[in-house]
DNA sequence: CCCTGATTCGC
DNA sequence: GCGAATCAGG
C-alpha cells in the first residue's frame, strides 16, 4: 500500500504528537512497518521532533559487508516456537507527553505488581556446581559459603545461560548504566 | 531481553 | 520513493 496523502497526513500529525514510529506504524495499520514510518519520516524531512541543542553529530555505521539481505519470501515457521504468541501490544498505547483524549472511565481497580517473589526450588530439583552443564540454569541461590548454596538447575535458554525467569530478571536489573 | 530513532542502499 | 537490514543508544 503506497503513501496517500490522507495517510502521510496522518503520519505527519502522529509524529508531532510524539507517538513513537512503531505506534505510528500500528496505527496506520497492517502492511506498514515501524521501519517504513521512520523511512517516510525521513524523506519528509521532519525528523526533527524534539531537538533544540544539537548539532547531532552523527556516526555512519561503516561499510556495511555485502550482506544478503532478503532471507526468501518463504515464511517458513521456525521450528521451535518457544511459547508466548507475541500479541501483547495493542495499539493504544500512552506513553511520554501525550494528549490524547482521555476516556472518561476510568478502572479504579489496579493490579498490584506481584511482590517479585523469588523462584523456589524443590530439593530433589536443586544442583550443585558439578551438575551444571549446558542447558542448565546457571543462577545461583543462597549463600556460596554454606550448604544451602545451589544453582537453579531449571532449563536454560537458548540465548542466554539462564532459565526464562531469572535471564529476565538478570537483563532487567543490571540494565542501566552500563560499565 | 525489551525498546527507540538513524542510516544505508538494493530494489 | 520505498523499506528491510543494520547500527547506535536507552
Amino acid at each position: 500500500m503506497g503513501w496517500t496523502d490522507e495517510r502521510v497526513e496522518l503520519l505527519k500529525k502522529l509524529w508531532m504528537e510524539g507517538l513513537s514510529a512503531s505506534q505510528i506504524a500500528a496505527e496506520l495499520g497492517e502492511g506498514v512497518t515501524r521501519n517504513a514510518v521512520i523511512g517516510k519520516v525521513h524523506r519528509l524531512k521532519l525528523s526533527a521532533r524534539a531537538k533544540p541543542t544539537n548539532t547531532a553529530p552523527r556516526s555512519r555505521p561503516a561499510a556495511r559487508p555485502s550482506a544478503p539481505r532478503r532471507p526468501s519470501t518463504s515464511s517458513s515457521s521456525t521450528s521451535t516456537m518457544s511459547s508466548k504468541p507475541r500479541v501483547s501490544m495493542s495499539r493504544p498505547q500512552v506513553m511520554g507527553a501525550t494528549a490524547l483524549a482521555a476516556s472518561p472511565e476510568m478502572d479504579t481497580e489496579v493490579y498490584v505488581a506481584p511482590a517479585a517473589a523469588e523462584l523456589f526450588i524443590p530439593e530433589d530439583k536443586r544442583i550443585n556446581l558439578l551438575q551444571l552443564s549446558e542447558s542448565t540454569c546457571k543462577w545461583p541461590i543462597g549463600d556460596p559459603l554454606t550448604k544451602d548454596f545451589y544453582f537453579c538447575g531449571q532449563h536454560s535458554l537458548e540465548t542466554g545461560p539462564y532459565c526464562e525467569f531469572h535471564s529476565r530478571r538478570a537483563y532487567h536489573q543490571l540494565d542501566k548504566k552500563k560499565r
